[in-house]
DNA sequence: CTGTTAGCGCTTTCAG
DNA sequence: CTGAAAGCGCTAACAG
C-alpha cells in the first residue's frame, strides 16, 4: 500500500469522489460493479480507491441498502466438540455465500438464553441460524415477526421465514433398545444431565422409556442424573462400579460424557462391551480416540451446520423450495456395544 | 409483545418519537441512558418503545456514533478443539463487555488467508482478536493502519493499537528434551504437518532440532511429516510401527494427533511409555481421555481467548497497561512419557 | 454513461 | 430538560 498507510481517519467515498474526479454516484457504481459505467471510468475509479486505501463502510451500505449481508449464528456457551463441528459447517457455507458471521452465544440459564433474541435482532443481521435447546418456540416466533429469517436446528417446526432442520434420533434409539433386549436383558440406563440439557435430550428420554414399556421391559428402564463433564461423569462411574455391580446398557448423550463412563468402567476392570456396554447419541472424534471406539447414533455435525446455512441463505434470497429438511441418524456399531450374533 | 407482532415493517426512532409525543433527540436519549431526562418522559417514552416493540438498530447507531460494539474474531477454518477452547473464551469476554463478536474465518491458503483484512476492514468492527498463524505481520500492521486496533494470540509483537499474547513453548521444549536424554537415548521425533501449520509450530521444530544440537544429540533428531488428520496419522503410524522399530520420543503439536500414534502403538502392541513415548504442545480433553493418558505441554486456551478479548477491550477503551502478556507452557506429566527415577 | 439529491435510522451539537 | 437540524457513509431513483 501507498503513503497513506499512516493516514490517521479512514477514507470515505467523498473524497474517492473528489480525487478521482467522479461523482458520488459513480464511485458507487464501481464498488457495487454495476454494468452502466465506461471501463475508462472505472479505472481510474479503482485507482484511486487503491491509491488512496479505500474500503466501503459495510455499516454505511447496510443502512443505505436496508441488508447487511451479516448473518446471526445462535450457539449455547458451552462449545462441545459437535457444536464446533456445526459451527464450522456454518461458517464455510456463510463465507462461499459472501455473508459474515455474527456468533451469539446463549447462556445456559434459560431466562438469559432468552435475551439474545433481542441481541439479534437489534444487531441487523439479515438472518440467523439457531442451534440451542434453550430457547422456546416464543422466541423463534418472536424473530420471525422482526423480520428476521430463522433457520432452526434440531427442531421441526414451520411458518413464514422459518426453516428448520429438525434431528431425528428417536427411530433410531427405538430400535436400539428392541435390538439390546433380543440380546440380552441387562438394565437400560439413560444417562441424563442435570442442568438443562434442553428439549431434544428430554424428549428421547420418553422416547427411550416408552419402548422399554412398550415391549414390556418398563421394570428394566433406568435413568441417571450426571453431570455435564468427562471428569466428574468418570468420577461417578468410577464410585457405581466400584462394586462391580450396575452392569447394563447405557446411553449417553454425549461421547466425552460416554467416554467417562467407559474410562470407569476400563478403571474398574469391567469388560466392556461384555459387562457394560455404552452408546452415545452424539458422536465426534472422541468416539473414534476412545478405546474401546464407542457405538454412536451418527449424525454430521458438520454436514447439518452446512444444510443450515444453506437454507437459510436460500430463504433470504427467497429460494427455499422445501422449508424442512430433517437430518435421520443412523448407527455406526463400534466395540462398545455386543455385535448380533 | 402486543398485537405489533405482525408488523411488516421493523419499528424506528421516529414512530417512537410521534406515538411518544417527543423528539427524536428526546427518544434517542432515553435510549442511550442518558441522565437529562425526567423521570416522567424516560418512563412515558419507555413505555411506548415497550409498547411498539422498538429496535434500536445497532447499525444506524454505529452510523451516527462511528463506534459498533462488535468485535471481529480471526480463526483458522480448520476448528480444532483448542480453537474452540480459545473462541469459549473469547465469546464469553466479548458478552461480558457489551461486545457483539463477528467471527472471520481464514482459509488455509495462504493468500487467501489474507484477504481476511479486508474483510475485517470494512466490517467496520471496533477492534478484533486474531489467532492465526497463517496472517503475515504485514497483514496486521495493515489492520492498525486502518485504524483497527488488534489484539494477537501467539506472537509478540507491539505497535500502536496493538497487543499481543506470546505463547511460549520454547522453553518448555527445551527442557523436555534435555530431560529426555538425561533418561534414555531414544530418538527424538518431531511431527510436523505438511500442511502449513504456521509460523509458531515451525518455529518449534527449529527450537527443539538446535537443543538436540546443543547437547549433542543431534544425530537424535528427526522431523516426520503427517497429515492433519487423527485417522491418517493412526494408519501411518501403523504401519511404521508395523515392525516394532521406529521407537523413540515424539512430539506431537496437538492432541488429537498424538492419539493416532498412541493408539496405533497400543494397537501395534507396543508398549506406551516404555517403549515408545509421546508427548503433546497443545492438550485438550482429548489428552485427558486417551489411555495412556497423554503428557502435554499445558496452556489454557480458554484462558488465553479470554485474556485476548479483555486485552482488546482495554485497548479499545485506551486503557490498556501492558500490552504483551505471554503465557508460558508448563508441563503436565501423564502415562504416555516414562517418570523420573 | 454520469451527476444531483434524497434518504437509510440514529446521535449530537446547539439553541431555547 | 427538550427540540431542531446537521450529519455519519453510502445507495438509489431521477434527471440529464
Amino acid at each position: 500500500m501507498s503513503q497513506e498507510d499512516y493516514m490517521k481517519k479512514r477514507v470515505t467515498i467523498y473524497q474517492v469522489a473528489r480525487e478521482s474526479g467522479y461523482s458520488l454516484a459513480t464511485v458507487s457504481r464501481v464498488i457495487n460493479n454495476k454494468d452502466n459505467v465506461t471501463e475508462e471510468t472505472k479505472r481510474k475509479v479503482l485507482e484511486t480507491i487503491e491509491r488512496l486505501g479505500y474500503k466501503p463502510s459495510a455499516i454505511a451500505q447496510g443502512l443505505a441498502k436496508s441488508f447487511t449481508t451479516n448473518v446471526g449464528i445462535v450457539i449455547p456457551s458451552a462449545m462441545y466438540s459437535y457444536v464446533a463441528n456445526m459451527l464450522s459447517g456454518m461458517t464455510d457455507i456463510a463465507k462461499i455465500y459472501g455473508y459474515r458471521t455474527t456468533l451469539f452465544v446463549t447462556s445456559p440459564i434459560q431466562e438469559q438464553a432468552s435475551e439474545v433474541v433481542e441481541r439479534v435482532i437489534s444487531s441487523n443481521v439479515d438472518g440467523v441460524v439457531i442451534f440451542d435447546d434453550q430457547l422456546t418456540e416464543a422466541d423463534i416466533a418472536k424473530l420471525a415477526s422482526y423480520q428476521v429469517p430463522v433457520a432452526v436446528i434440531g427442531r421441526d417446526l414451520t411458518g413464514e421465514n422459518v426453516a428448520s432442520i429438525p434431528l431425528k434420533y428417536e427411530e433410531t434409539l427405538r430400535e436400539t433398545i428392541r435390538m439390546h433386549f433380543e440380546r440380552g436383558q441387562e438394565k437400560v440406563v439413560f444417562l441424563k444431565m442435570t442442568d438443562g440439557n434442553g428439549a431434544l435430550m428430554n424428549s428421547l428420554v420418553d422416547v427411550a422409556k416408552n419402548e422399554c414399556e412398550k415391549i414390556g421391559k418398563g421394570d428394566l428402564f433406568e435413568v441417571l442424573d450426571i453431570q455435564d463433564s468427562y471428569t466428574k461423569t468418570y468420577q461417578q462411574f468410577l464410585d457405581i462400579f466400584k462394586n462391580r455391580n450396575n452392569f447394563g446398557f447405557y446411553i449417553s448423550p454425549r461421547d466425552s460424557i460416554a467416554c467417562g463412563v467407559l474410562n470407569a468402567a476400563r478403571d474398574s476392570n469391567i469388560n466392556v462391551p461384555e459387562e457394560v456396554q455404552i452408546i452415545s447419541i452424539i458422536g465426534t472424534k472422541y468416539s473414534q480416540i476412545v478405546r474401546p471406539s464407542l457405538t454412536i447414533f451418527d449424525v454430521d455435525m458438520y454436514e447439518v451446520g452446512s444444510i443450515a446455512m444453506r437454507m437459510l441463505t436460500k430463504l433470504l434470497s427467497k429460494s427455499l423450495q422445501t422449508r424442512v429438511y430433517p437430518f435421520y441418524s443412523s448407527i455406526i456399531e463400534r466395540n462398545s456395544t455386543r455385535k448380533a450374533k
